[in-house]
DNA sequence: AAACACCCTATGATCGATCATCCGATGTTC
DNA sequence: GAACATCGGATGATCGATCATAGGGTGTTT
């Protein structure tokens, strides 16, 4: 039997928000109201008062105490906090374990295919890539505190509102995929800096 | 005037969980259930629910869909996959800022003199060491998702669950302080070393 | 008119109740 | 008696309503 999808309403509400955070409905310093989104779903405010909960946990929004959600400011320089830590979490990722090299390199593929599509598109195959090699470090722990950093939505977030945040392509990746290749021992210190070279400042 | 001390119940509910789960109310596998803590705490269902969610991005207790929450299983694996990634942030840290060394020294003199005192305090203590590396980094998101980590709470189940997981002492960190104080530069080597010397296995 | 106290509205925080689901117990059929 | 269907209790998920707080507006006092 289908097993008939059942997402909480929680998850629904969550994804609307994402939509409506990347979309620009709500920018930096605008006030979530929890009654208005309920309101606008259908739904009562409990629901989204999780979803909203998992937001601030991915940094996007913060609560005051009786005051409520609003959007966090995003700087060039959380950008390049955000980006230290993920490209430590990556380096020790790699010293766990070599990645794939045949399953990068089909995200490059989807990436490359990508350039002309979507912005969603390009964003998705270029967070793959790196969610691949978190992955393969077979550590369940730091993939979940690499997930918590919100990468995707950072860097749509980056694009909107610092515009200085260059979209990664499939080139700048190949010298990464080559080191793996070899298995060069420095291949986690090139992998930082690849992050680290789209961290700004 | 005095502020007043306004703690969400949501607060005292999760410090009233982490007591438990400390103190061996409920052990792995255990369910915790909502209506049961809540009318033990005098409270509606709704602050239960939140400070749950907020254990479980602790990674201490796990939801199943329309099942509830239920106290997560703690193997050996477990605390190594967290101080694998414990020790890649805090080599991360001490990366970016080297740590205050005279600040250490007062966490290690605390650390001495609570040798003869409760469990807690001594834990609270080494914990309280590790924290101050990290948060003389200057890097609030690495900070936070150190702390999202939950080491203390960790700590206090590996020696309750695990036993195997030896307690660190002032004197082990000797070595680690030096390693700042002449400005090594494998000091994050060393630190990591240290760590993962805990992680058993 | 400036400072202050008061009230009123918007809204988050919390509550009690209801709905939906899971799971074990019980019965029923072959 | 074994497999299955059905029922009902326990419990999480959600709801609508209430309580409490913050912030702004208004009037009053000096």
């Amino acid at each position: 039997m289908k097993p008939v999808v059942r997402s909480p309403l929680r998850d629904q509400i969550r994804q609307t928000l994402l939509d409506g955070l990347i979309g620009g409905r709500w920018g930096p310093g605008d006030r979530i109201v929890e009654r208005q989104v309920a309101a606008e779903a259908g739904v009562s405010q409990a629901p989204v008062r999780e979803a909203l909960r998992e937001l601030a946990a991915l940094r996007l929004i913060e609560f005051s105490p009786n005051k409520g959600a609003r959007v966090r400011e995003l700087t060039q320089a959380d950008l390049h906090e955000v980006y230290v830590v993920r490209a430590g979490l990556e380096e020790t990722a790699v010293r766990l374990r070599r990645p794939p090299v045949a399953a990068l390199r089909t995200h490059l593929e989807h990436l490359h295919e990508a350039a002309g599509g979507t912005l969603a598109d390009q964003v998705r195959h270029a967070v793959a890539f790196h969610r691949e090699i978190v992955r393969a470090a077979g550590n369940e722990v730091l993939l979940s505190v690499w997930e918590s950093l919100g990468i995707e939505v950072w860097t749509h977030l980056s694009i909107r509102l610092l515009r200085t945040h260059a979209l990664e392509n499939a080139a700048d990746h190949e010298p990464l995929v080559a080191a793996f290749e070899r298995d060069d021992p420095r291949a986690g210190v090139i992998l930082r800096d690849h992050i680290l070279a789209y961290a700004g400042g």
